[in-house]
DNA sequence: GTGGTCTAGACCACG
DNA sequence: GTGGTCTAGACCACC
């Protein structure tokens, strides 16, 4: 009965995150089809119109295109991949430097920070 | 007649951070007076109800104290700074590290990017 | 058009007491749905936004829970009622065990004092 | 510098049920002379304002008598302590019993409790 | 439809 | 003058 989204962040553009991760590890593909609107509500718990959003905004950044009364499908341009990844990592970097800089830490106690708490996530695991 | 706050973040949260970030900087100190509701509410240019939520979130926080009549003052805990750059670092470093595992990044790529980066923002200093 | 809150305690922290009670008395139970902030908000004759300071606070003490576009829900875990109970009247003892001991009473007067008013409760029922 | 007054229940009025504590336990008779204003505020670290109304308070209640040019004076009447002791037990005990039956206690259980945090209370002394 | 946020403006108790 | 509460009404994102 209950769904397993968190944060502040909208259900629609978590569901998209997983998408692109999913491309990323390769368990996507260009030309790939997607699950139905319908099928993909059922699978993540979550009413259709919150997912026909995240069509909407992954067709809106061209990572997916549809083909009318055929579905939902990645869209086939074989740089795909390697551009959104570029994208994610590079979005991620910059805001993660620049909230680092605010709180005073340097480039070298950013790394010694990785470090550290990438090791404790592997003794979590 | 305009603030600058922006995007989806609450204004009483960013209020909040900015504040949180003055006290990293020792620009604020434990004891101090902030300024009233009204005058804060001033000086951001936004509604004295939204500094009123600010001041609520930051004294359930327990960052922040209201002394009845007289105004509200950061807390005298002398491991205040150093407990709210811990909170503030960690929960980057989280996140961070854990949307990178999601992009399939491993620590060393992630310490090879910040290095990167971090040149990119000097050059551009 | 008038409401039946009175004194001191703001009507927000009254409002949601009377939840806490209807919990006790398990006439909620979790999981169920509270009204909509619109809709208790007519029926306690009162501003939306003071049930919605009223849902905040019970959200923050982890009573209750609000899904996204759904609405606010009691919280789904099995001992809620049992530890609210115990938080509620642990409350109540202690101060009521304190203010006696101030006013120098014995807990055996405490006893005898009980025992006296619970039956003049009874006569006049 | 700070004081040390706290929960909701205001500061005047706090001090009010300090000095019906020592007139209870007859570390204050009636005719006793009360510090100054001035003085009971540097003692209770508190805005004179503050005392001013405590002192109001008290002779509204007609515990306290003033007398131009000399001072505030607890009231010459004989069966003021136990007049005050019998009001605030009556007030406690029937607050107490109200909101216990509120949470659905029994007199018995009300017992039962009493006994138990009484216990706990010794302990920690 | 839902809750979340924000504005505007008011009143009050407290110090 | 201070924060705390409440009302009224609006807009928004989300489901």
């Amino acid at each position: 009965m209950e769904n397993e989204f968190q944060s502040s962040k909208p259900i629609y553009l978590q569901i998209a995150d997983r998408v692109y991760y999913r491309l990323i590890r390769s368990e996507l593909s260009p030309g790939d089809k997607l699950p139905s609107v319908r099928e993909m509500a059922v699978q993540m718990k979550v009413n259709p119109n919150t997912i026909q959003r995240t069509y909407s905004e992954m067709e809106r950044l061209e990572i997916v295109e549809t083909r009318r009364g055929q579905g939902t499908f990645i869209a086939e341009r074989s740089d795909l991949k390697a551009e959104l990844k570029d994208r994610l990592t590079k979005d991620v970097f910059k805001r993660f430097i620049q909230e680092m800089a605010e709180l005073g830490l340097s480039p070298e106690e950013m790394i010694d920070g990785i470090k550290q708490y990438a090791e404790e996530a592997n003794d979590e695991s």
